[in-house]
This record gives C-alpha cells, structure tokens and sequence, in this order.
DNA sequence: TTGAAAGCGCTAACAC
DNA sequence: GTGTTAGCGCTTTCAA
C-alpha cells in the first residue's frame, strides 16, 4: 500500500497538515541583509541544519531598519512559523521582539547580546580587547576604530565599547571615533583622518566590510597596509582569507551559529520549553591574525 | 466589525487559507550556495521582490549537487509553493527541472541560459568577448582563463567557451585553461602557472571569488597586479568595488536578476500562464574596467 | 447586506 | 489491526 501511494506519486499536503497538527515545520529568520556576507554565512548554516531535520526556512531582510524589523516578524507570524530566529539592530529595544513574546512564538536572537534574551552570540568585548591588546604589543599607540553608525546596532556599540576598555586599560587614549555611513561606499571621513598630522598607526574596524574599505582608503592616501597602518576587521567573512594582504580580523563561526541558533529554536519547539535566556550560548571566536598588521612605523 | 478584528488581535491562519485556495504566498529558491556573494545579493533582490508583493521565499542550497538539487525541489513541492527560481548547475540535464515540469509547478532559472527553459541571466559568452578584447587591446597576447571545475556549472562552461571564441577571433591561442577545484583555498594550480617563463601576462577569471584567490597567487609568486599581471573576474559581486586593486569585472545586476526572475514567476502564477522559454530575459551586463588591469608589460 | 454550510486534505481519536 | 469520523480555519457559494 505504501509502495502504491509511492507510485501514485502521493504526496502529503503540507497546509492541510500544518492545519490539523499546528506545525507548520518552518521557521522564520529576519536579517539585516544578505549583501553583508557574514549574515549569508549565518544563513547558509541554518539552510543547512533546517534542511537536516526535515524543516524549512522562511527568510526576511529588514535593511536594517526597525519598522521592518517589526514588519517582517509580523509577516512571519501570518505564515505561521514554528519560531524565528533574528538578528535584530537593538535587542534592548526591538519592537519585533515585544511582539513575538506577546504571540509566544519562541524565538532566538543571533549576533545579538543581551541579558533578557536568548541569544547566540560571541563575546564582542572580549574580542576587542585582544585584538587591541596585540597591536599594543605591537608598539601601536596611535589607534583609532572605524564604526558603522552606533545607532544602528548594539554589536557596532557593544564592540567600540570593548575598545574604549581595551585602550584605556592600556594606558591610552583612544583617539575619536571615525563613523562611516554603512552602506555607501564614501572613504571620505577615513582618508581626512589618515591625512593628519598625527594619524593613527593603526584603525580597528567593526566590520570586515569596513575593513576593505578601510584598507581602500589608506590605499588612495598612499599609504602601505601593513607598513604603514595596520587595519584589522571583525567578523571572519570567508573572502577576508583570501584578500591581499589578508586582513587580521576576529573570526566569528558565522554558519555555526546559524547552526546553533536554529537548532535550539527546534529542540525549543519539539519540547515545547521554549528557548530561555538563561540558556543564551558564546560560541568561541578566534583572533585570526594576518597580513594586514605588523609593528608599528618606528618613523611616523 | 474590522476595527474590532483588528483590536483583538486576528490574524488570518497561512496554511487553512492556503488549503482553500491553493495558493501558499510561497515562492521556493534553489541555489548553490549563499558562501558565493552574487547568489546571496540576488537573494536579496527576491526577497525584496517578493515582500512588496506578500510573497515570502523558502530558499534551500545545494553546494553544487545534483542529488541535492532534486532534492531541494521535492522538499519545495511538498511545501507546496506556488513557484520556483532555480539556479542549477546544468539547465540541460537537470533532473529538478524533469520533476518541477512533471508536477506543473511555474519556475524559472537564473544564471543559467538554455532554449528549452525559462531563464533569467545576462550574454555571458557576449560578456567574455568584451573583456578579452579589452585585454587584446592593451597588448596582452598570453591570455589564460581560470575556471572552477567545468563540470560542476553549465556558467563556467559557457564562459569558457566565450572566452575560446574570443581569444580565436583575436588570432590568439588560449593557453590551457587552469581549472582549479571550487570550494578550497589552493592557489597551488595558479602559481604553478604564473612560475613558469612563459607565463600569462592575463588572466581571465570565471567568476570573482576565484579571481580574488588568482591576485592571492599572484602575489604570492611575487607579481604586482596589474604591472606584472592584469586579472579580471566575472559576476560583479559588490566587494569587488572596494578591493584594492579594485577589480575588472562582468558586473550583472544580481538583485535585478533576482527580482526580475520573481516577479516574471509572480505573473505568471497570478495569471495562470507559466513562465515559457520563448519569454526569457537576458538582462544588460557592464564591463567594470578597474585597476586590476594595465597594458601587458613590455618586457615579460 | 448578512448568515449558514460545505469542503480544502490531513491527523488523531475512537470504534470495530 | 482496519475503518470511520470529527475538525483544524479559512473561502466560496448559495440562501435568506
């Protein structure tokens, strides 16, 4: 009988199933963008840990932008995901969250970090203080970050923060922060602070994207990366291996806490216990130290 | 009546709708992989695409494999989706394809370009021709193209096959093509390559990520880009724009591409007439001339 | 204009 | 075991 419904080429409906179970076997994933690799990492790995069990993903991009944030969980919730897992621009503040819990769908959040939810996460400040701690040992003392807009994530505030520690542990000043629009392609407001007297030996950006920009911009002001200004990212997209020089950077397992956020989201679904925040994970980052820092110029 | 609805809180149930109507507001995606950035910027430009109509995506990657991509489609039917944008690796013989023809279910293909489908992909072999005249142009004469495995994308195969014509129609012969495996890191097969006396003073790259890992190669066997060696890639992936050198490219209009394949799958779901192979759509292409490129060196 | 009823395809419960 | 049935929440049709 089963090898005659085979045959037939039968296959189960899946909405009149979600119907009657209340499962639709599909979670929902809101991101800020699929153009910064490091969420397309992330999704890759929950594509895959999804597919394993048997599930699906259903994913929305929100630009960044809080209204759609909240929209995309609001579309989610309609199409009646099992949970959702989100990187959202403000734990602290997301509307999008609020509505979840009101709707108790479970949820995990991912890159995020914060007390009152479940989160998967690497521990951003920490990361910077070894990343500065190295370049301090490298004799760099002129050091200043470059930040996407703090306003727009709590990572970008979260890792400056780990910065400002780091320096000042250090006994150093760190110098004022460079901001760059997030998603233009300006090297402007970085090449201006390149061209000073007293430039800094060395920039620590919040992003690896940055990073690639920064590295552009000490390009046009004719300086050489690493001799003449060391650069370092963060995140560990992929590509940063195979740049020229490669860039130093905090390597993050992006498709693993894809991996991780979705898997726990699922366990949270099956025992119906959804996930806590007391559970919230650190997965291990790795200071990946590269080509594109050395000691600092001995002659500024 | 609505207001009220409103306040308390309705919310119309996805899958009991889409039981009556048939109709899941679902629109599945196929792909390799989102770790290559040109098929997560067109991601992106479905998604976007999409979520202006109500539309939400169920995307599955297949790292390339045949088996998966079948695979891929099977889970999307039982989701029952309403339609399909796939990006397979050989449109020809794709067994997805049978199966999505064999249960009636509209799809289109992106990137891929073959008569008996509906495709969505920019003259990739027009494409070739350009940027080999290009260098032909600036007195390059020993011009090799690097390749993922040719087997592995009907893409690659055509772009080789561009480039072939290309550098015949020049009077010049290709040198052997230096096929190197897809996923990994090596740069062994290209320095192989660049250390010998005769090397190329070009190389034509199949697609952007491989074209990063050939200027690795190159400075690794000491060769400035583009004063020893000029390198060129294929796809446009946004990071190219910021690279140092930055990167002679095919730039496609990814998103584009993604929403141009969308909303075609979109019409015809809506008016019930499928997406038909005479209809395809081949979209502009640019040749982003960049610092990667300079006249071949006089003395090799 | 408003209301009632049938049925989409499945699963879970219960009867045989 | 094997078969029957109710009902998940919606849309559509037909009746009042």
């Amino acid at each position: 009988m089963l090898a005659v419904a085979q045959k037939l080429g039968y296959r189960p409906n899946a909405s009149a199933r979600t119907l009657r179970t209340q499962r639709s076997k599909v979670l929902g994933i809101v991101l800020p963008t699929l153009e910064n690799p490091v969420f397309a990492e992330c999704l890759q790995g929950m594509a895959g840990a999804t597919a394993e069990q048997g599930y699906a993903i259903m994913p929305m991009t929100t630009q960044y932008r809080l209204d759609t944030e909240e929209e995309a969980v609001r579309q989610l919730l309609s199409f009646g995901v099992d949970g959702v897992a989100l990187v959202v621009s403000d734990a602290g503040s997301s509307r999008a969250i609020t509505l979840l819990r009101s709707e108790t769908v479970p949820y995990v959040l991912v890159y995020n970090r914060h007390p009152a939810h479940p989160c998967v996460s690497v521990a951003g400040d920490a990361a910077m203080h070894e990343i500065v701690g190295r370049l301090v040992d490298l004799g760099h003392r002129r050091i200043a970050m470059v930040c996407g807009r703090l306003t727009a994530s709590d990572r970008a505030l979260q890792r400056h923060l780990g910065f400002c520690e780091a320096m000042d542990q250090a006994g150093l000043t760190p110098r004022p922060l460079i901001e760059v629009p997030f998603v233009e392609t300006a090297t402007q407001d970085i090449a201006d602070v390149l061209r000073t007297p007293q430039r800094p030996t060395a920039l620590v950006c919040s992003n690896d994207l940055l990073a690639l920009r920064t590295m552009r911009a000490a390009h046009e002001c004719g300086l050489s990366v690493p001799q003449d200004i060391s650069i370092t990212g963060f995140d560990g997209i992929g590509l940063a291996r195979d740049l020229t020089p490669r860039l130093s950077t905090i390597a993050q397992p992006n498709a693993e806490m894809g991996r991780a956020a979705v898997t726990w989201l699922l366990d949270g679904v099956n025992s119906r216990r959804h996930p806590s925040a007391a559970d919230s994970i650190t997965l291990p980052h790795r200071v990946r130290w590269a080509e594109s820092c050395a000691a600092a110029p001995t002659h500024p």
